[in-house]
Parts: structure tokens; sequence; C-alpha cells
DNA sequence: TCGTGATTTCACGAATTATCGAATTGGGGA
DNA sequence: TCCCCAATTCGATAATTCGTGAAATCACGA
């Protein structure tokens, strides 16, 4: 991943609804969720739902599907791996990272 | 880490000077970087500089103390570690995360 | 004390982002 | 075909963010 398109996602990311929408559909699996029932559930409006979905749709994290006459949004499990795989790059010092548990992250690669 | 304070670290990272000089601050280690090194290295005005770093250091991305007559910045791996394990946190469908190796992520908490 | 270098704070304009209501598109079903 | 329903796009506006130069602050050494 690039600097570029990580800003890209950090940014989708970086907003109280866009980051609850994509939890919502991390939460709903590979399925997704309708936008109707995303609406529902943010209680914002539809057209500001929109424009948020539309947001994460081209940042790559969410995925958009026609079912019959609802339009569903798939989260995009790829693109959040590789944030965070950039993330951890960019996370560890050189001592390793010793704050993500689990997580080998040894080389501070810097392009 | 709650929601908001996710929200408050991504927006920090979501914007390409921001990015870099934490990148910069990683890179540089526990011992940081003064500002003026940083100014140097991004090449943008002081005043921009110190307002972004500012921002990293609201985020709490970044730690500031004085040495000397120059300040210095370091990097927050503590705070960098917990975003990074938020999102990891939510981005496992249920079925693991299959695109962070060597992490085990296997619960979708949702507070 | 006085000057000097390192940074930050202030003020302001330009650009971007967020939100909403109204109008529009796109698909079913009667 | 005609009417709903789901969702988006459009247009306008408020709020936030970014970048910059000028001025202020802060610490050190002569």
């Amino acid at each position: 991943m690039e600097g570029q398109s990580a800003v890209r996602i950090l940014g989708a990311l970086a907003q109280e609804h866009r980051l609850a929408a994509f939890r919502l559909l991390v939460r709903a699996g590979r399925e997704g969720m309708a936008a109707g029932e995303i609406v529902a559930a943010l209680d914002i409006a539809p057209s500001s739902a929109s424009f948020h979905l539309a947001q994460l749709v081209n940042a790559g994290l969410a995925i958009q599907s026609r079912h019959g006459r609802s339009i569903r949004y798939a989260p995009n499990y790829t693109a959040m791996g590789e944030l965070v795989g950039y993330l951890v790059d960019n996370c560890s010092g050189g001592k390793g990272c010793g704050e993500v548990p689990g997580c080998g992250a040894e080389a501070p690669a810097l392009p």
C-alpha cells in the first residue's frame, strides 16, 4: 500500500458516521447491509448517508451492489487489511512492535 | 480504545504531511526529531509544520518535549498500537482476519 | 542585559467537507 | 402501464481544515 491510498482510506474512516457505518458493515459480514438499513442504524438523513457511503466506496473500503430494488454495501476486508499492514509496518521503531499483541512487525519499511 | 478517540487518531493521520511526519518520527525512534528537522524534511512552512505537529500531539500520536532551545517530537507507539488493535478488532467478519498475517483477530467486538 | 535562533501563536483567505431538503432515477408489483 | 418505494443526485449553506506571513514567545550565549 502506498502512502497516498493510505491517506485516502484513513480519511474515509476519520469521520464518526463513516466509521460507524463501516463497523456496521463488518458486523453484518460479507452480505453487507442495504442502504436503508444503514440509514436507519445511523439515524441521519438519507442523502447524508449516501454521501458517506460513497466516500467509503471511493476509498475502496466498501463494495456496492444492487439487489432488487435496494442497494447493498459490503465491507472490503482486503482494503482494511492492507491499511492495517501499512500501519503495522510504520509502527515499529526497530525494536519490534510491542503494542500489538500477536503481531510480529520487525522491519521499519519506509519506501 | 473508544470510537471517538479512534476518529481523532484516524483524522490526525489522514493528511499527507501529518502521515509523513509521523513516519519520520517512527523512523527516528524514541528520541524523535527536533521541529526544525521535521520542517526541513517535509519542506513546508514552519507555521504549517507546527500546526500539523500540534494535531499529532492533540491526537496523542506524538509527544512534545523541550531540549535546550529546540522542541523535540517523539512518536507515541502506544497510541498507534491501540489504533491498530481497534482496527483489527473491527476487521474480522467472524471468519478470522486473513489479511493481517500473524494477527489472530477472532472476535468482532462492537461495544 | 541584549541579541539571536528556534518555534509557536495569530489573523485571514482559500479550499474542502458535512448536512439537509427537494427533485430525480431505477426497479418491482398491481 | 402506472404507481410506489429505495436510493441517489442536485443545490444551497454552515462548518471545518489547510496554508501562509507577520508578530510574539522562549531559551541560550556573549
